[in-house]
RNA sequence: GCACCCGUAGCUCAAUUGGAUAGAGCACAGACCUUCUAAGUCUGCGGUUACAGGUUCGAUUCCUGUCGGGUGCGCCA
């Protein structure tokens, strides 16, 4: 890497001068007009050595290697060392960029080089709404950077099907059935299937909180959902189906795979002995009929792991899928759980309570807190019905595109999906976001399809003649295509910190400002109007670009459409 | 009450983890298609980074306080 070889003429320079750090930071500046990368070694060894920082900027200025990779450094105000890197180093990025050749540095996490992403996490019989759009977008992307960097990835997914959510909308279905015996729910389209649980889950909390018969039938059918009562079994099977299916489809279209999907189902009768055994040891303590871990003496909060009915919670299941996760694919060294930061004192505890269970895996649970989304400043409520959707959010964003530009189904469909994963990624991964559906459909500015459409642009270029067979080696870049090459030579630093700082908003902009270096030179320097060294030059250029943009929209989930 | 997250342009957000003149998009006003896809490019407009202190060469970033918002805090998931 770049980057690494400029640290190493650093460390060379200052050794001349008799000083010595391991601690160089190299930096990108913001502004291209200090350079490719800028160093502040001096800011932070001038008070040791006790000189002046902008003349200690200068001495290393001095000593640094203009003959190598650098080809220029100089001191700048109060006490950078601004680098630009041989314009040859940029050429011969070019070229292995064109050959495939180019490798982003290993990042790991721990020995194993193996990590878990948990995340999407939706419910059965419930929407899959916004919010989870945001969670697959962001685990995608994470899963993407880290084997990225190096790393054997698993995917996996755990989803509700057992809870009172559940026995609220089977109670109420069970009702709407035996209301109507015309109601030929075999037949149904699944979208209205999903339609269905969501009316009879709405209308099933509302009369849990309202009617209190109602409330004893519904903590009822909880209970045979849990014991697998043949009075509720078949409808709760077949139900859960239809939920699963429509899962299956939005994975599919926004393309995600999961190694392993866990559901809550399968951990209720076993965390219920991991905490009863967590008792006699001591660790889980029984308090008024229930089981709970006294959070006051391992600083987090108290929370019930087994209530007083004797069914495990959320709580009691989390201990048995720790037990499965960390046993299923071997060690690993980090299980990155994507959640909500609502999550978050329920997931200290629980992980404190897996700790004490099991020691072996202290430390390698992390919860990767994403913001809230917010519609409009109303907060989005499955029981009052007024969520966002996923499928409807993408048809509408299809439609939006169809309508516009008479695009075919597959790109419309592939540019909804593009808009609406980088509305999400393009904001810091902690950033609550204002949903604004206008805002997500945006084809315009710094959106999904930009990069697209820059992508297609470049490509139809390449498609429409051959490069000559010229040689590029002596042709001299002018200003708008040194900007693109000294921006291709980042690309593996993006990624690292992307991966490394859980931030794909970093790879988002570096895409965003390549498409637009891009975009820039594409409008001032005719391509294919251009001859000999200078037309091959352009057509290499184009190409690398092509190719550096499709590897990293692939690196945020984004798959590439070739015309549009 | 306590804990965590947050407050940046009219709106939605960035800012490479303490760096240089705080940047984009949208919106608004204008310019550019007989040249490779105008879903593009360019120009203009827009800021006391909530407020008050502190730390230091340097603060949107760290510390303290105030105000405002979000989330959570024992039997939901």
């Amino acid at each position: 890497m770049i980057k690494d070889q400029i640290t190493q003429a650093l460390k060379t320079a200052l050794g001349k001068i008799g000083l010595e750090t391991d601690a160089i930071a190299i930096t990108s500046p913001s502004n291209t007009t200090f350079g490719d990368y800028t160093t502040n070694i001096a800011l932070q060894l001038a008070k040791t050595v006790k000189k002046n920082p902008f003349a200690l900027a200068e001495e290393i200025a001095q000593a640094i290697d203009t003959t190598g990779v650098i080809m220029k450094a100089e001191a700048y105000k109060p006490g950078f060392v601004n680098i630009w890197v041989n314009q040859q180093v940029l050429q011969t990025y070019l070229q292995e960029i064109l050959k495939d050749t180019i490798t982003v540095p290993e990042y790991h996490l721990g020995a194993q080089k193996k990590i878990m992403f948990e995340f999407a996490h939706p419910n059965t019989h419930k929407l899959f709404h916004i919010g989870h759009l945001r969670n697959i977008s962001t685990g995608e992307t994470m899963v993407r950077l880290y084997e990225a960097v190096g790393n054997k990835t698993i995917s996996v997914n755990y989803q509700g099907d057992v809870g009172m959510h559940i026995a609220k909308c089977l109670w109420r279905l069970k009702q709407m059935f035996s209301e109507d015996a015309t109601l030929d729910i075999k037949n149904l389209p699944l979208r209205e299937k999903i339609e269905l649980l969501g009316k009879a889950y709405s209308q099933g909390s509302a009369a849990f909180e309202s009617d209190e018969k109602a409330k004893q039938e519904i903590i009822d059918t909880n209970k045979k959902i849990y014991t697998q009562d043949p009075e509720i079994k078949q409808i709760w099977e077949e139900t859960r189906g239809w939920s699963l299916e429509y899962f299956d489809e939005i994975y599919k279209l926004v393309g995600t795979k999961f190694d392993r999907l866990y559901f809550e189902s399968e951990f209720a009768d076993r965390g219920l002995e991991i905490a009863h055994q967590a008792v006699t040891d001591g660790i889980l303590e029984k308090s008024d009929g229930a089981i709970i871990l006294n959070g006051e003496k391992h600083g987090v909060h108290t929370r019930v792991f087994v209530n007083s009915q004797g069914f495990p919670t959320y709580e009691g299941k989390e201990i048995a899928l720790a037990e499965t996760e960390f046993k299923e694919f071997g060690e690993l060294d980090k299980n990155i759980h994507v959640l909500g930061g609502e999550q978050q004192s329920f997931f200290k505890t629980a992980v404190k309570a897996q700790e004490l269970i099991d020691p072996s895996i202290v430390g390698k649970q992390y919860h990767l807190i994403y913001g809230w989304v917010d519609v409009k400043g109303q907060k989005m409520s499955s029981r009052k019905g007024n969520i966002v959707e996923a499928e409807w959010l993408i048809n509408e964003a299809k439609k939006a595109i169809i309508a516009e530009y008479e695009s075919s189904e597959e790109v419309a469909q592939a540019l909804a999906i593009a808009a609406i994963k980088y509305a999400f990624l393009k904001n810091g991964i902690l950033t609550s976001v204002m949903f604004d559906l206008s805002d997500a459909i945006n084809l315009h500015g710094d959106s999904g399809p930009y990069l697209l459409y820059t992508y297609v642009r470049a490509k139809s270029v390449l498609a429409k003649e051959a490069k000559p067979e010229v040689s590029t080696a002596e042709y001299k870049p002018n200003d708008d295509e040194l900007q693109i090459m000294r921006k291709l030579i980042k690309f593996p630093d993006i990624v690292l910190e992307a991966a490394k700082q859980f931030a794909p908003n970093y790879l988002t902009s570096y895409l965003y400002d390549l498409a637009q270096l891009f975009n820039l030179f594409y409008q001032n320097n005719p391509i294919l109007k251009s001859s000999d060294a200078e037309k091959a030059f352009r057509l290499e250029l184009t190409q690398a670009v092509t190719m550096i943009m499709k590897k990293g929209l692939y690196l945020l989930g984004i798959p590439t459409v070739e015309k549009m």
